[in-house]
RNA sequence: GGGCGGUUAGCUCAGCUGGUUAGAGCGUUGCGUUGACAUCGCAAAGGUCGUUGGUUCGAGUCCAAUACCGCCCACCA
């Protein structure tokens, strides 16, 4: 059979069709934003959705975190954009400093055998930037096979001379208005990436540790305080052995001098509450350098802090005979070394938490260091108020608890990294010291004058950047037409796992240098795991790879899969089994597609009468409205996936499994029966597309092309019900959104006749299969119907015997029957009994049982009635429940 | 230590402001291919909704307690 305008191919070819519809949706501008502000006509009136999109890291590859984000925010934008609103969906992508830095760096000791140091610092940054040039589009054409629909005029790049500005202002401000400083601090050390790494970069492990029992000699005697440590080598910089001032154990020691180990240095035994007399051995060595709490000690009692360990964790000086080994070694050998001496009580095995760096893993040594640090709490307080009185919504609901637990506990940002790729620190310094900053690069020291300047060699934190993203990629500093007009953004859509490291931070940056908040939405998605929980990791094995997904089984299947089966902020069990199961459904789609359109060429052009609908007819669209009404409501709340679950079943269960089996017979019946059934068919099956079509916008735009241009072809009057406006709009991804209809009276009732007709039919098909009558056999029937039904049901005799598998010869509908008939077995079903020949094919038990079930049933249900007459139900229970 | 989430069919999960008989996909059983679809159809089996108590005419849904699993934050040597 020939391709033609009524003829599709059987199967969905997604492949060429997204890369067509694709390539197709973005020639012809319907990215873009409908009410530009950079036009002339623009309406500065029309508010507009936006959406600035989490950027990817420049050198990445696709995940299926990526395709989750792209996916939502996809949804969401083709929603607002069918509804008529202005939107704008800003891509682009994130330098991603350590990411990308130790991508080349790895790459530059494979291919070259060079160290960054070794090319240094002018030609690495040079070669990143190619690096970038050639892998950056990698991960923006990947986020386009997805189907995302963003403006791609507007792609920004957080190192692009415009998002670098917006640092520098950033940075600038913060600066003149005391809110940044510089300092030595305890910090979190990679030894590993040798850099300062912020608190969120730390995670802490639980492992199988040694608790390291010994003896702190008192100076001058033959007494010593029992300590207990994780960590022998930090002996190395004690300062102080603490004791709590009540100890009565060790209350005579407080005020001695201890010697520390090997070393023989003489420190203090002072007293502080923090010690817990019960743990361990109640007294506490404290290590100022290298310990987050003992360097609270160590300020409250001005101890001096020694730095034990250099940037390689390797042991300095300060640690005399130890100097220039590792951390571990250095561990072991002193310990070796006490036990020599006589100093070691015993160790134990210990259960402890150990800090690692969430990038390389390596453990992060706490050290003191000089570094860049933002003063956090005046943003935080904003950024918490602006959460609080609802300026910003978080969905779901209770990370806003989380949201403000954190924000209340926040501790100042280290946001130097001593790293190349990234935004340079705009700080100079001068030979006598002094710091220079400024919106350019300063020419002489603002201070003194002296033109010897010289740039902090550090770059900030990646997300000091992306904390800028929703109003930088909009133009901020300037006042640029697209600030004006799209900020505040609408929503911010992203993983949960990045509250803090992003939400939070855009939340504070955005209303510190724009006043107002970046968006008024946080939507947070859940993480997506295997299929059994776990998280997908390379080493585990069970990453599933969005790319060859959508190779195998269509965009739309991964994208249906991942929109469905995630519900906010809950993490999301990936199967392939899922998606197989929606590629199936794109299948269903595609077939019925097919039918409707294949089943236009022989219908007539118009009817020769006023409108006239079946039971069906009336059914299939109170259910459509129904449906409608209920998308609504979902998304406006933000429940896509249930959304997409219920235009899913009433597809496939109502539209393909029941009216589209009835209108078979309705178009055979041709005249105008056929011409309405058409419209109806049309019709319903346009407004599932559109409906579907965030969702899986590929084939619903394929198929929505082929079935304007049959019903065109057909007649100018076919399938043109309602909102839909009048005429075919130019494509799907423009066409009006299918608002809810208001409710009408006749709704229920058409829902209610047609699901008599089912019951009818369920109960025939249900005897039939249980007495194996073949399906292609048609069987006599005797349907007795009581008065008041009988004109209803006899309009629809037709289809009841069709759908059954009735001979419409030899089937009978009464009103009523004097008398059972002999040799059938009776049902009862849709309030209709029904008399089938099958009692020879039945056995006396089994009909017995059957029948006792059903009258267990009737019974339930009178008790229930009288139950409801009785009760208290009737009178509080309102209206609409009752009946 | 603080906080949060989960517990529903054999498996993986939906179930919104409480409302008739708790759903889906996969799996299982039986039957079935002359034009929408075997990536399918028809029929079916399968659930004390973790446990206990409470509120209510009515609870998977709300409240309290409890058990188990998971996550986040903090980080007592």
């Amino acid at each position: 059979m020939p391709d033609n305008i009524f003829s599709l191919p059987k199967t969905y070819e997604f492949k060429d069709t997204e890369s067509r519809v694709y390539q197709d949706w973005e020639s012809r501008g319907y990215f873009k934003p409908s009410n530009d502000p950079s036009y002339p006509d623009h309406d500065p009136s029309k508010k507009p959705y936006v959406i600035s999109i989490p950027p990817p890291n420049v050198t990445g590859e696709l995940h299926l975190g990526h395709a989750m984000f792209v996916s939502m925010e996809d949804l969401m934008i083709r929603y607002h954009r069918m509804r008529g609103i202005p939107t704008l969906w800003v891509p682009g992508s994130d330098h991603a400093g350590i990411a990308t830095q130790l991508q080349v760096e790895k790459h530059l000791l494979r291919t070259e055998e060079v160290t960054r140091e070794e090319i240094g610092r002018e030609k690495f940054l040079e070669l990143t930037w190619a690096w970038k040039e050639k892998y950056g589009d990698i991960i923006t054409n990947q986020i386009r096979r997805l189907g995302a629909s963003c403006d791609w005029e507007r792609q920004r790049f957080t190192l692009d001379n415009g998002l670098s500005n917006a640092v520098r202002e950033a940075f600038v401000r913060l600066y003149e208005k005391g809110l940044i400083y510089r300092g030595p601090r305890l910090i979190n050390w990679s030894p590993g990436l040798k850099t300062a790494v912020s608190d969120l970069e730390v995670e802490y492990s639980e492992e199988q540790g040694k608790l390291y029992f010994f003896k702190y000699l008192i100076s001058g005697s033959d007494d010593y305080l029992p300590v207990a440590t994780t960590r022998p080598e930090t002996i190395l910089g004690d300062t102080a052995v603490a004791v709590h001032p009540d100890d009565e154990r060790y209350k005579a020691f407080i005020g001695k001098k201890a010697l520390v180990p090997i070393l023989g240095r003489e420190i203090p035994v002072i007293a502080d509450e923090y010690v817990d007399m019960s743990f361990g051995t109640g007294s506490l060595k404290i290590t100022p350098g290298h310990d987050p709490n003992d360097y609270a000690i160590g300020e409250k009692h001005n101890l001096p802090i020694i730095s034990i360990l250099d940037k390689d964790a390797k042991v300095t000086e300060a640690g005399g005979p130890y100097a220039g080994q590792d951390r571990l070694e250095a561990r072991k050998n002193l310990w070796k070394d006490m036990y020599a001496a006589g100093l070691v009580i015993k160790e134990e095995d210990y259960l402890h938490t150990v800090p690692r760096s969430q990038r390389g893993g390596e453990i992060i040594e706490p050290m003191i260091s000089t570094q860049w640090f933002v003063t956090i709490k005046p943003l935080a307080e904003v950024a918490l108020e602006a959460v609080k009185d609802g300026r910003i919504t978080i969905i779901p609901d209770h990370f806003t608890k989380v949201y403000y637990n954190w924000m209340e506990n926040i501790e100042d940002w280290c946001i130097s990294r001593q790293l190349w790729w990234g935004h340079r620190i705009p700080i100079w310094y001068c030979p006598d010291g002094h710091m220079t900053t400024g919106r350019e690069d300063p020419s002489a020291c603002s201070h003194c004058g002296n033109t010897e300047l010289e740039q902090d060699p550090d770059v900030l934190d990646t997300w000091f950047s992306s904390g800028l993203w929703p109003f930088s990629t909009l133009g901020w500093p300037e006042n640029t037409p697209d600030l004006r007009y799209f900020y505040p953004t609408t929503m911010m859509e992203t993983g949960y796992d990045i509250l803090f490291f992003w939400v939070a931070r855009m939340i504070m940056m955005g209303l510190e240098f724009t006043g107002q908040v970046p968006f008024d939405t946080v939507y947070l998605h859940g993480l997506i795991r295997d299929e059994i929980g776990r998280k997908m990791s390379k080493t585990t094995g069970n990453v599933i790879d969005p790319l060859t997904v959508m190779d195998e089984m269509g965009t739309d299947a991964l994208r249906f899969t991942l929109l469905v089966g995630s519900t906010p902020g809950k993490d999301m069990n990936l199967s392939l089994d899922k998606v197989r199961a929606n590629r199936n459904f794109a299948n269903k789609l595609w077939n019925a597609g097919r039918f409707v359109i294949s089943a236009l060429q022989n219908v007539p052009a118009d009817a020769t009468n006023g409108p006239n609908y079946t039971t069906a007819d009336a059914w299939i669209w109170a259910r459509q409205k129904q449906l409608r009404r209920s998308v609504e409501n979902l998304f406006q709340n933000h429940q896509y996936g249930e959304a997409g679950r219920q235009i899913y079943d009433f597809f496939w269960s109502e539209f393909a499994d029941w009216y589209l089996e009835i209108a078979k017979l309705q178009i055979a019946e041709g005249g105008d029966r056929a011409f309405y059934t058409a419209d109806v068919l049309v019709s319903v099956l346009d407004t599932c597309l559109r409906l579907l079509h965030p969702f899986t916008p590929f084939i619903t735009e394929e198929l929505w092309g082929r079935l304007k241009s049959a019903a065109v072809a057909v007649s100018t009057k076919i399938g043109l019900q309602d909102t839909i406006g009048g005429n075919w709009p130019e494509a799907l991804i423009i066409a009006p959104w299918p608002d809810p209809l208001p409710e009408e009276g006749w709704e229920s009732r058409a829902v209610r006749d047609f699901s008599k007709l089912q019951d009818i039919v369920r109960a025939i098909r249900n005897q039939r299969a249980e007495k194996n009558v073949k399906p292609t056999v048609r069987i006599h029937a005797i349907l007795s119907t009581g008065n008041e039904a009988f004109e209803d049901l006899r309009k629809d005799a037709g289809v009841i015997a069709n759908l059954a598998g009735l001979d419409e010869n030899a089937f009978s509908l009464v009103a009523s029957l004097e008398e059972k008939p002999a040799g059938h077995i009776s049902l009862v079903a849709g309030g209709v009994e029904i008399y089938l020949p099958l009692a020879d094919l039945t056995d006396p038990a089994e009909e017995k049982a059957r029948l006792e079930k059903s009258l267990a049933e009737v019974e339930n249900q009178i008790a229930r009635l009288e139950n409801l007459l009785g009760s208290a139900f009737a009178e509080k229970a309102p209206v609409n429940i009752v009946a």
